[in-house]
DNA sequence: TCATGATCGAGAACAGTGTTCTTGTCAAGT
DNA sequence: ACTTGACAAGAACACTGTTCTCGATCATGA
């Protein structure tokens, strides 16, 4: 797929990434629901069903413009959590770091954040292939708490008492994400996960208005309580 | 506007509702993107053009429908608060009621779930007249806050020590929602919102799958949690 | 080298959409 | 009784996604 063997495949993987990135343009303008087919043709100068030969549908298209945002927002967050591992000491500035970055990135792409984190637009999206993104944005933000208990600074919760359906509930995350963790710390991060992402789809929907003057201070404030809450304070 | 004084008036207002109905089994079947106006108007057998004498665009027919779904979850949520009131003693499950009555609500009407709180569709919706409902149903959700406030039953969070730039950005919830609460308290019931509004998101747009198998296990502990983190324990 | 087959771009066409304008009809108020 | 207004319908326009056909172009095997 990026070997282009033929002089052809080569002109047509640039192609294919000029209509994305038009197309791109167009989503980042006026969102989802307004991308047309016949626009960003118009725009390339050529005919509409040209473009028939690169994606096969208008849904096919927006689906590999959602599939850009998830890696996108996946990049952005690794390079954060990269860029503050570096920082042993400082657990609580290691641990903001990625909900910051997820933060600026929403601000810069508000409607590819809605395409992520919004109501789903078609009948589906491409599921197998937005998860290896999705799971690695999540890495990115658990990374400082795996990264604590590695290092024994992560303050252990008092009294798990978690019921057992709770704990089969989330198995599958505790195993593949928090692994070695009690219940009661992968409850909370999930339940850190929920907070991040409805604090953020909050303030780049507009449910801000009137109710939240500067949201970057709440952001911080959230953040800081997450992270205590979570067992970082050491 | 609900006093039709001529027989004329009576039938206009009859076949506005009709319409709102035809169209909201559209989008809880179908989701916003697929209302159709003209699709409508076939299944009230009736010409395209006809319907223009009752909303004057599309977007103004979703915007009704937007309204509407922003007044059923703020009834929905007003009922169950009115419903857990009575038990004075048992503050957990006060405090529960209206957030799994929002939980329920969305999980029947996951399409109107995502006008209020999905990725905003049109230019813009209606502003002026959703922040009634709006302010509903957060009066709804902090109702237990504030009874167990004038009760004395609310901790007050140890050691506030909360920056100003945060009290002063969150002015306006503090003195219209939550009068007389400290700080932080107000801090941490729009994070108990953000939360609210983040797990139900997640589990009503789809990112639980194959991650969190039982979402109401996790959404009650959630619930349960965000509760003592506000003082609710006694 | 050249012929064959695959790939490509363009154009026309179809069904569907939101929206506007015009025309006729019917009920209400003076 | 007549006028005025609201109403429903139809035609039309400008869009949209999508499909089909038809040459033109390129890559490759004989």
């Amino acid at each position: 797929m990026s070997a282009p063997r033929s002089a052809r495949d080569r002109v047509r993987q640039e192609l294919t990434r000029e209509i994305l990135d038009v197309a791109r343009a167009h989503l980042a303008r006026d969102g989802a629901g307004a991308l047309s087919l016949r626009s960003v043709a118009r725009q390339l100068e050529m005919a509409p069903s040209a473009l028939y030969r690169y994606f096969s549908s208008r849904d096919d298209l927006l689906s590999a413009l959602i599939l850009d945002a998830y890696e996108s927002l996946a990049d952005c967050a690794e390079e954060a959590a990269d860029a503050a591992a570096e920082h042993h000491d400082d657990l609580a500035g290691r641990w903001s770091a990625v909900p910051r970055s997820m933060r600026a990135w929403a601000l810069d792409h508000p409607h590819e954040w809605g395409l992520v984190f919004g109501s789903p637009v078609p009948g589906y999206q491409a599921p197998q292939a937005t998860v290896v993104p999705y799971a690695r944005l999540a890495a990115a933000v658990v990374s400082p708490v795996v990264a604590a208990q590695r290092h024994g600074r992560l303050r252990q919760p008092p009294v798990p008492e978690r019921p057992d359906t709770l704990a089969a509930s989330i198995r599958p995350v505790a195993e593949e994400l928090l692994p070695g963790l009690p219940t009661a710390t992968v409850a909370r991060a999930l339940q850190t996960w929920a907070t991040l992402i409805g604090i953020i789809s909050l303030e780049v929907f507009g449910h801000w208005r009137n109710t939240v003057l500067e949201p970057s201070a709440l952001f911080d404030q959230t953040v800081a309580d997450l992270g205590r809450d979570l067992g970082l304070d050491r």
